[in-house]
DNA sequence: CTTGGAAAATACCAATCAGTATTATTATAT
DNA sequence: ATATAATAATACTGATTGGTATTTTCCAAG
């Protein structure tokens, strides 16, 4: 069975991620964090050391329900190149999958602890190179598979598609025009279909 | 001539508007905004209402710095096709140009203000708009001077060029990689050259 | 050279900040 | 059921926050 400071740890994160997604790491206070939760700061800093372990752990949950629930849809299809259809259709939903949460957590906690918290820059590193290397094995094995033209780098596409992923990400979430993610992953599924592709017909 | 009170007031915008783009509005405080200038409160809050409106000025002195040099380098081409590659140009150095500002200040203020000013997020908004409107109006110009082929639509390319360039600047800046953002512009001037140019020598 | 107004420095304010030591409460194993 | 340990609430700290009222300094016009 899970301990009491088990769940309220975990109730704590759940609760304030959306709220450091949201306003970054110095406009989030310690009030923000007990009137969200209802708890005291005795209850906060028993169950973390400080404001910014609590922080960390955030984004740990919030990097972890994105690439998680990416993962599930990828592996709805065993075909590699349908998953990498799977994998751009994830993101078609991204927009309303991360609005739940305060918007994508790799581009607010990125640029949140940029020159302000390295071990926080580090984690979204991580998470870009494991959402990166997902696509890059895919195309490899769709290459070995013979689906996949031999010529497509796999780590040259899978940097370049989320570049432009990312990058509508933003845009749609700063300007509140969906168009942007969903014009960019047409544009991706269908350079995957008309570049990748062995067989064109 | 100007006066004493103008030239403080661009004084103090020129040096934390750098700090601003690297720490965000609540990460600067007012210790660091007067210890940067070498000025007092008194100096500081005699020009400027508050520590927001400082805020506010800071973001147009960066976003005019990225969008005049950005429209010097695209006059420096009449011809709407090169000029549009003078504007891959500007971005292909974009990285070294931002870094020495504390980044673009198009990602670093959209996100920081977003949720939490909607005076700074809408600023943002319309240089993005701008910004795009620079691209897309040379690609009408290249389709009624007969150089760009008529079925290019140049707001939809503009908004998915810009997606990618801004998308490779966030991976770029939060990665230290300026691989992202070297082969995104290639493949934008690449694009460019192959499905643009209705001339296909 | 003086003087009046502009500009900047000083000194201060209440509020809020993250964090801690202590006390009270609650959960769990026996 | 009770003892004990785990957990959370309370009360408090010193430091820092953004902002202001007042004083001092500077500069330029006469």
């Amino acid at each position: 069975m899970t301990t009491k400071a088990e769940r309220t740890t975990q109730f704590i994160v759940q609760t304030i991620a959306p709220i450091f997604n949201r306003k970054g790491y110095a406009a989030t206070s310690l009030n923000d964090i007990t009137s969200a939760t209802g708890l005291t700061k005795g209850a906060v800093y028993g169950n973390f050391e400080n404001k910014e372990t609590l922080y960390l752990y955030c984004f740990d949950h919030l990097a972890n329900l994105v690439i998680s629930n990416l993962e599930q849809q990828v592996a709805l299809e065993n075909d590699p190149m349908e998953a990498l259809l799977q994998f751009a259709n994830f993101y078609k939903g991204y927009y309303e999958f991360t609005d739940a949460i305060g918007g994508c957590p790799i581009v607010n906690f990125g640029t949140d602890s940029k020159f302000q918290n390295g071990d926080m820059t580090r984690k979204v590193q991580e998470a870009i190179h494991h959402i990166e290397m997902i696509m890059a094995s895919l195309i490899e094995k769709g290459k070995l598979n013979g689906a996949i033209r031999r010529n497509i780098k796999g780590d040259v596409y899978s940097k370049r598609f989320y570049s432009l992923i990312q990058g509508a990400v933003y845009m749609t979430q700063v300007t509140n025009d969906p168009s942007y993610l969903r014009d960019a992953m047409n544009v991706i599924i269908d350079t995957m279909n008309q570049r990748f592709k062995t067989t064109s017909s």
